[in-house]
RNA sequence: ACGGGCAUGGUGCAACGGUAGCAUACGGGUCUCCAAAACCCUUGAUCUGGGUUCGAAUCCUAGUGCCCGUG
């Protein structure tokens, strides 16, 4: 059997990711895997920049519009969406390309995730309440006395991260930390880390002129469509929750593509925190297409 | 032109004549399960000159710039 490899490709928001991904694909005639928290949902389009219908038709996407903003997605499952759909482009083709910005999905698909019972919704819905009610001075007492271990070795300023630590003591009676092995599992294919950046200015640019385009394309009138799941964890989106707040009559467009605008850029900043800690990735400009095709010629 | 007001980090604001502070942006970072989320950290300013005072962002004065009103 010839050894398979996924050529991942990484790197900020709006850097040009998808276009160099779908290239590669018909590069390698294979099949392309969404790394991406908010692409896998059917309803979200506009906002979250998916590949155009064009695109997709062109090359086979996997974990694009594969979910509703109802059901529940998350790191673990992608983990094991992903390797099944891996396994399945290997079934045919020697390469398989990821393309992503979700720095924990990319995490957990190349190292695993340790198993963690999973969370029954009514624990969730109770803390979130109680959280609520309580505010973060409830989250912190009570995750003093239910797991002192976490408490005193966790980010007590957090909100999320107690409330992940509290409903994993609640359900399982063990602490977070119990489960957290922080091993790394080994595939049994080869990965390639490819990471694209931009100088920051260009980056910034191409995030404004996305954002105007998102907004001409008629962003407002998927965010309206969209107002009955606000609520959602999946809505709670760079680009539709300033939206949220224009229609509430809170701002006006203006700030809000204004918003729209730094928040991305908060964003893709957050990103390349992520990404540049990863010492396997090896960087390439966008525009550079041969110079990252010469990089595969031992794959070729 | 005259009268009045204002001048503090990139931006918006605060500071009884006594340690120039807050928010935000920018920059840096954390992150094993809601991650386009959540959280943490740093830098950076008193318009210019003169005066009063032990001490001036604050009071006086001249200049410069901006705003409002009148012409």
């Amino acid at each position: 059997m010839t050894s398979k490899t996924c050529i991942i490709i990484a790197g900020p928001t709006a850097v040009g990711k998808t276009s160099v991904s779908i290239a590669l694909a018909q590069h390698f005639k294979t099949d392309i895997i969404s790394a991406d928290s908010r692409q896998c949902y059917k309803e979200l389009n506009i906002g979250v920049a998916k590949p155009a219908d064009g695109q997709l038709q062109l090359v086979k996407h996997y974990f694009i519009n594969s979910h509703s903003v109802t059901e529940d997605v998350n790191a673990g499952m992608f983990e094991q969406y992903a390797l099944n759909a891996v396994n399945e482009i290997f079934t045919e083709h020697d390469v398989a390309i990821m393309v992503g910005g979700t720095g924990l999905y990319i995490k957990a698909f190349c190292e695993g995730m340790d198993a963690i019972p999973a969370i029954d919704a009514v624990v969730r819905t109770e803390i979130i309440q109680k959280y609520n009610a309580g505010g973060l001075l409830w989250l912190q007492e009570e995750i003093k006395e239910k797991d002192p271990a976490w408490y005193a070795s966790g980010e007590i300023q957090n909100p999320h991260r107690i409330m992940r630590a509290l409903e994993v003591i609640s359900t399982t009676g063990k602490s977070l930390l119990a489960f957290q092995k922080s091993q790394k599992i080994k595939r049994d294919f080869d990965i390639l880390e490819i990471g694209l950046a931009l100088p920051r200015e260009q980056l910034y640019q191409q995030i404004d002129t996305r954002t105007d385009d998102m907004i001409a394309q008629g962003l407002e009138q998927e965010v309206r469509s969209l107002l009955q799941y606000r609520g959602l964890n999946a809505l709670q989106t760079v680009g539709y929750k300033e939206l949220f707040e224009y229609i509430d009559g809170d701002i006006n467009i203006e700030q809000a593509i204004n918003n729209i605008k730094r928040n991305t850029r908060h964003y893709a900043k957050r990103q390349l925190t992520w990404f540049k800690k990863d010492q396997k990735i090896k960087w390439f400009s966008p525009l550079d297409y041969s110079q990252l095709i010469k990089s595969f010629h031992n794959l070729v």
